[in-house]
DNA sequence: CTTGACTCCGTACTTAAGTACGGAAGTAAG
DNA sequence: CTTACTTCCGTACTTAAGTACGGAGTCAAG
């Protein structure tokens, strides 16, 4: 017996999280999905909680978050040990200051280039680069 | 005659620039830094514009750039016509300003994870996926 | 109950961004 | 001048993150 929503397939899972099906598939070979159970001989069955993982990969690695490291923030949601996870958040936290302070000083640079150019013409002399010389 | 500071070597540039000397070389093959002449059959010598744009192209790197999206805002350092540049820069502009909000509400997510994390023993239920929910 | 679309699975191919390799040529110290 | 390290250059290998492919099984409309 079938209840009314019991989830969606695969095509319509990447479909909605505007991926490809064997996207989907690459991140259950990697863990990064879980894989549902196919009810004897049948095909699999997704839910929303599935879709909102693919949606925070893709976002993450946006961010620059490689899959491997996605795959230790997903540790964190799975409820690891609450030590680890800590220590995990801490890191990725620094990370992600140290990518936002990186970020303002490009959007800075990039929002003078624009100003500017809208006001000189010819010879841009954008600060862009200047904006980066002080990292690591 | 050589005057007393006539620039380095590749393999200083490259430690200099925490870098290997092979992406050096990559680099230069797809046009993201110039390849200085080499004074008749003899050894390229650097500069430090080229430091400069080698820690340019890892720095926005780390902020999730491709090397085709750098080298797009490399010439607009370089010079371009003004119009394109800035046509260029506003597009730029926004997508930082995405990956700006997007951080933003991953450092969020983080640091309140952290907090509880410290605060609630086990079964921590971090809202890092809630965070990214609202995302293209 | 057949037909067309979709799923499953393994394997193979692709692209981006390097890294490594090997031989010839340049260079710097003894 | 020899020796040991670099550079130079082309070509080949590697890793991450997918994408594509082909054959077999499943599903649902007519």
């Amino acid at each position: 017996m079938k209840t009314l929503s019991d989830g969606f397939s695969i095509g319509v899972l990447a479909e909605a999280a505007r991926v490809n099906v064997e996207t989907i598939r690459f991140y259950q070979r990697k863990g990064l999905l879980p894989e549902p159970e196919r009810p004897r001989g049948s095909i699999r069955r997704y839910a929303d909680d599935d879709l909102a993982r693919v949606c925070f990969i893709k976002s993450a690695q946006r961010l620059g978050f490689s899959l491997d490291e996605v795959s230790e923030l997903l540790k964190l949601e799975d409820g690891a040990h609450c030590d680890e996870a800590r220590d995990l958040a801490e890191h990725k936290l620094q990370a992600v200051r140290a990518k936002l302070a990186d970020l303002r000083s490009i959007e800075t640079a990039l929002s003078q280039l624009v100003a500017r150019c809208g006001a000189t013409r010819g010879a841009v002399t954008c600060p862009l680069i200047a904006s980066l010389q002080g990292n690591t």
